[in-house]
DNA sequence: TAGATTGTTAATCGATTAACAATC
DNA sequence: TAGATTGTTAATCGATTAACAATC
């Protein structure tokens, strides 16, 4: 049991957590005030404060915040001190839109296998071993992976989620519109481009009235 | 002047008007209660009558809401009721990822252009032409783009970013994690698939300790 | 008219902000 | 000690919920 008995900290505080912990991965090692912080996320300093009294006390007063304390114990609070190991099932490549590995491995996801259909001859991408499908659930167990991106068709999504859940997935990014219905314990994120490009038009449609 | 003065919406609404949208894209047309896009939905019943009430009336006491009007009323509200053109800048495949792009179409996004560093020689995905980078601004231009999704690299983003703003482009949808600086017309949505992945990370650690 | 469900008001709840005493 | 910045409390603000009168 990490941290704290942790009260009830909010939902909204959570982003901002991983907000914060971005912003320190650019920052050079040192002290850093709540106020540094708020000039290069854009949050208050007092919010800042606030959302980290939730799980501790992580900086001294008069002086500010060390940043790779800081650093560390917010990877500790989202969990990603240790590496998660990553499945991404459906299509590979379409890891490379959002940035490089090596990104990805700095802040805690190594990307160990990809599932497509018909993968290539050679079976590898970038480092990434590339596995047909069918044997989705033997190297999920084999190799340990925790977390999957979920890239397959919106009629495939649900039972390869199955798949993933009981072959010892716990958190699932769903890149599909599917609406998956699975087990409690596993952690389920949707990410839905057609729903994010509807709140972009909404916001731009309030920026043009001005 | 669309809609309503509209007082102050709260910023907490925008998903959820998207997803009633979603949920009464695949429910048939005929009536539906606050109740039925309740179940549905998961949210209360209560908060989506209130949240529709920003916008103006659209149900009738004792009846509901008729199911293709809303529909209409809330694509309206979203500005998807008139398609937005998209390009999508970087690897156009990778939009491949997220579903079809009839998909997309039906929910207002027509995607009419792609561009890429070095483009296959038939020079077209799936309908949709492939340009070389260097073609970006007359296109967007000349093609009346109003909306991109970039996913080009880390790199190159401030600098692609600026390119679409000067060439009309009035919202942008940022796959990359650099932290774009547009002038306030332009709308920019994030979406960082590493922070993403930290949300889920942090959930998936409060599920294991029950 | 009786029944149902909206639109809206008032009450509750929770999150953010501001201020400051505690502390290095 | 004087100066600075945290951690925390209290005050403010905003959003959600519950209840119900208005309406079809």
């Amino acid at each position: 049991m990490p941290d704290k008995p942790d009260l009830k900290v909010p939902d909204s505080a959570v982003p901002r957590l991983a907000q914060y912990h971005h912003a320190l991965m650019e920052m050079a090692e040192g002290v850093a005030s709540s106020d540094d912080l708020a000039r290069v996320t854009g949050f208050s300093a007092a919010q800042i404060r606030k959302d980290l009294t939730y799980f501790g006390q992580f900086g001294r007063p008069g002086f500010g915040y060390s940043v790779p304390d800081l650093k560390q114990a917010l990877s500790r609070i989202l969990g990603t001190d240790k590496a998660w190991s990553v499945a991404v099932v459906g299509t590979g490549k379409a890891l490379s839109v959002f940035g490089d590995l090596d990104r990805f491995r700095r802040h805690g996801f190594r990307v160990t296998a990809c599932f497509e259909k018909e993968p290539d001859k050679n079976g590898a991408w970038d480092d990434v071993p590339v596995y047909p499908m069918d044997k989705l659930g033997d190297v999920v167990r084999r190799e340990n992976i925790r977390m999957a991106v979920l890239a397959v068709s919106e009629g495939a999504a649900q039972r390869t989620a199955e798949i993933l859940a009981e072959s010892g997935v716990q958190a699932i990014l769903n890149l599909t519109p599917a609406r998956l219905q699975l087990p409690e314990r596993v952690a389920v994120r949707p990410m839905d481009l057609a729903m994010e490009l509807e709140k972009l038009s909404y916001r731009s449609g309030r920026l043009g009235d001005r």
